[in-house]
DNA sequence: AGAACAGATCCCAGTGGAGG
DNA sequence: CCTCCACTGGGATCTGTTCT
C-alpha cells in the first residue's frame, strides 16, 4: 500500500483568458471535466494556440496520463468520470492530471478509480454548493497494489474484456445491417406478382360497445403495441367511456395516421386481444398474405420510399387508408411467404441472442472490477 | 469557467368535439 | 363512421442566469 501522492504526480491545468480569442484558435488539445466520459480521449471540442499555452503555463501532458474531473462532483455524471488521453493534451482547472513516479501504471489507477472514484467524490469532496477535490485531498487517498507484473495482468485482462465487448458490438450491428439487406432483396419491385396492397388487406373497425374490454393499448413509434398503463405509469390518458374504442386482436396492425414514420405500422403479437383508441386505423390481412410477411415488408425501402412520395408536398403528414392500399407490394405464394418469415425470423432470434450476451459480458467486466480492486 | 438551476419550447401520444 | 382540428400533460432538450 501506498499513498497516491507518493506514487504519482499531481498537476492541474488553467483556462486562457477567452478576453483574447485568438488563444482558443490553434491545434493544442484542450480538455475540459465535462469530457471525459469514456476510457480514452483522443481530441478535444476546444484547442488553444501555442502562445496561449505559453503564457498560462500550460503543461502538455504526454500520451497515457491519467485524468480526472475534481469539480461539480455532487452531480451523478460527473463524480468519477476519467480518462486516459491517446494524444498530447493541456487540461482545464476543473481536471487533475496524474503522472506515475514509481510503481502503479496509470492503466491500473484508471481501473481502480472507475471502482472508487463515486464514493471518493460523496465522501471528500469538499465546498457548500459546488463539491470539489483539490491537490490537498487526492495526495493523501491510500492505494493498495500488485506488483507490476500483476498489475500488466489485470490491465491485459480487462483491456480483453473491453475487446470482446467492442467485437460483440460489431457482430450484432452487421447482423442488423444483414437483416435489412435481405429485407431489401426480397421486397424489392419486381415485375411479376404485381399486386397492391388494399387487395389484400381488409379495415377492422369493430367497437368496444358494451365496454367488456378493458387492455388499453397505444402504438408506440419505438416499441409498436404497448399496455398505455405501462406507457403512461400513473396517468390514465384513455377516455373514461371506452366503449367507441376499436377492437384489436392477435396479428392486427395498427397506425397513427398523423404520425406515419417507418416502424409506426404495428403488429399486434403480445396479446391476444385488446382495445385501442378510435383514431388508430385497424386492419388485418386475408388469405393470401401473411401477417409475418407484411410486416417485414413495412421495414423495407421500398415501403418507405412509397409512403414518403404519398406525403410530399403536404402540410399535414397523414396517411389515409385508401392511400395505404394503393401502395403497390410483392406477393408471391405463402409458401414463399412462410420462407422469408422463416429465414427472417431466425436472424432476428440470432440478434436477440447476440445482445443477451453483450450483456452479460458487461455485467462480468462490472463485477470483475468490483472482485479484483480493493 | 462551468456546473446547477430555472424557465421556455419542442415533441410525443393522446383526447374530444365539429362537421361531412 | 370518418376526418379534421384545437388542445393537453409530461418528458426531453434548449437557453439564459446564478452560484461557487
Amino acid at each position: 500500500m501506498s499513498s497516491i501522492g507518493e506514487q504519482f504526480e499531481l498537476y492541474s491545468g488553467n483556462t486562457p483568458s477567452r478576453m483574447n480569442k485568438n488563444q482558443f484558435d490553434g491545434s493544442i488539445n484542450w480538455i475540459t471535466s465535462g469530457e471525459l466520459k469514456e476510457h480514452y480521449i483522443s481530441d478535444t471540442k476546444e484547442k488553444i494556440s501555442e502562445e496561449a499555452a505559453k503564457n498560462n503555463s500550460l503543461k502538455l501532458l504526454p500520451v497515457g496520463t491519467f485524468v480526472i474531473a475534481i469539480y461539480g462532483l455532487e452531480a451523478n455524471g460527473v463524480r468519477g468520470t476519467c480518462s486516459i488521453t491517446t494524444r498530447e493534451s493541456t487540461i482545464s482547472q476543473a481536471c487533475m492530471a496524474f503522472t506515475s513516479k514509481m510503481d502503479i501504471q496509470n492503466e491500473f489507477l484508471y481501473s481502480w478509480y472507475k471502482k472508487h472514484g463515486n464514493i471518493i467524490g460523496i465522501k471528500y469532496a469538499q465546498g457548500t454548493k459546488q463539491q470539489n477535490l483539490s491537490y490537498d485531498i487526492i495526495e493523501r487517498f491510500n492505494i493498495s497494489y500488485p506488483c507490476m507484473e500483476e498489475q500488466k495482468k489485470l490491465i491485459r485482462f480487462i483491456s480483453l474484456i473491453d475487446q470482446r465487448i467492442a467485437t460483440q458490438n460489431k457482430i450484432i450491428e452487421d447482423l442488423k445491417k444483414l437483416k435489412s439487406a435481405i429485407i431489401e432483396i426480397e421486397y424489392s419491385p419486381k415485375d411479376s406478382y404485381h399486386s397492391h396492397i388494399g387487395g389484400a388487406i381488409v379495415q377492422i373497425s369493430k367497437r368496444n360497445k358494451d365496454n367488456h374490454l378493458c387492455n388499453v393499448l397505444s402504438v408506440s413509434n419505438r416499441q409498436g403495441f404497448i399496455k398505455q398503463s405501462e406507457q403512461f405509469e400513473d396517468r390514465n390518458v384513455a377516455s373514461d367511456d371506452t366503449s367507441n374504442y376499436k377492437i384489436v386482436e392477435k396479428n392486427d396492425f395498427a397506425y397513427n395516421p398523423a404520425r406515419i414514420n417507418v416502424g409506426s405500422i404495428a403488429r399486434l403479437t403480445k396479446f391476444e386481444t385488446g382495445i385501442v383508441s378510435p383514431m388508430y386505423i385497424c386492419f388485418r390481412t386475408k388469405d393470401c398474405l401473411l401477417p409475418e410477411y407484411l410486416e417485414l415488408f413495412f421495414e423495407s425501402r421500398n415501403f418507405f420510399y412509397h409512403i414518403q412520395k404519398r406525403l410530399e408536398g403536404s402540410v399535414r403528414l397523414c396517411l389515409s387508408y385508401e392511400e395505404l392500399c394503393n401502395i403497390p407490394i410483392v406477393i408471391p405464394s405463402i409458401e414463399k411467404q412462410k420462407q422469408v418469415d422463416l429465414h427472417l425470423s431466425k436472424l432476428a432470434q440470432k440478434i436477440d441472442l447476440e445482445m443477451k450476451i453483450l450483456q452479460f459480458v458487461q455485467q462480468q467486466k462490472t463485477y470483475l472490477l468490483h472482485q479484483m480492486f480493493i
